[in-house]
DNA sequence: TATTGTTATACTCTATAACTATA
DNA sequence: TATAGTTATAGAGTATAACAATA
């Protein structure tokens, strides 16, 4: 429907699309960083689409890459997983050759969990899109503000 | 359990409470934002949890306060919500006798929404516990970096 | 034909409790 | 007794499709 149609009908009318003021919500903190979260997620998700990964997924390979020998409840605890909700992410990512599982010799109750040769061939493949991504926002925002998003983000989740 | 006894235990034992590292996370926007978004909500649902309202529901409250005869469909585009969502949260606030819904004379498919006294009242009371909230996020950043933050996270927001 | 608002439904995320096998 | 990991389950939040009433 083309936009002189739209205005004219909304003229004649009653109720119509209407200019709606958000009031103080733009200036609050909580209500930003909502919004921003919600944007740049759906952005990832679009970068790394190709891969299949989702935010959750690609922190947890992420964190394996960087630990050796850790256990399932490391990750949880690191990334702020419930252990019941990991079980099913770990199992897919092991489903899909990317996460291996090893008994653990000293405990039996767990296993220590390490990138497969695919896993680490994905995840390189899946950060160098990550740092594109980055960079974009990075350039969005200029380098030195971007510095100081990631201090003042740190800020917010620090402390009691 | 005492922390001794926890590190005598690691020591001897093989699994234990690792020291895990997260990597690049820290320095990435998206997980930092998260983290940030997470903390901060928490801490909003702590601060008005006397008021029995959540973020969604506050802030559908603040746009129907700061506009007359607004319709479902405008809250909807405003903040985001996909209109079956609203329905039933838009009804929530009517039986808790917040907010009216007046049959709309010129297009009888439409109701108008407003606050009733009631709403109104708790609007302002929760406004209140909102702006102390507010005020110590600011506190904690700083104002300057407070405002710097909102304008990064309005610049994350915006745009393709 | 298009739009408003509703219901039904499903998928994801998240949270808790109960269970097992170990320690 | 306490811990690691699993399953089952329930509650939010979010998405689409189909529908009735109205424009």
């Amino acid at each position: 429907m083309a936009d002189e149609d739209k205005g004219a009908r909304a003229a004649r009318r009653g109720p119509q699309p209407m200019k709606v003021s958000l009031g103080p919500l733009p200036g609050y903190i909580g209500y930003m960083l909502r919004q921003a979260q919600l944007t740049v997620f759906a952005r990832f998700n679009a970068a790394l689409s190709q891969f299949d990964l989702k935010p959750g997924q690609f922190s947890v390979l992420i964190v394996i890459d960087h630990n050796a020998s850790l256990r399932a409840t490391d990750v949880c605890n690191a990334l702020g997983f419930q252990k019941a909700n990991f079980a099913p992410l770990i199992r897919t990512l092991e489903q899909r050759g990317l996460v291996l599982r090893r008994d653990c010799e000293r405990d039996r109750r767990t296993q220590t969990l390490q990138l497969t040769a695919a896993g680490k061939r994905l995840l390189a493949r899946a950060m160098r899109a990550h740092d594109e991504f980055e960079r974009e926002l990075c350039e969005r925002l200029g380098s030195s503000a971007a510095r100081g998003l990631l201090d003042r983000l740190a800020e917010l989740t620090q402390g009691p």
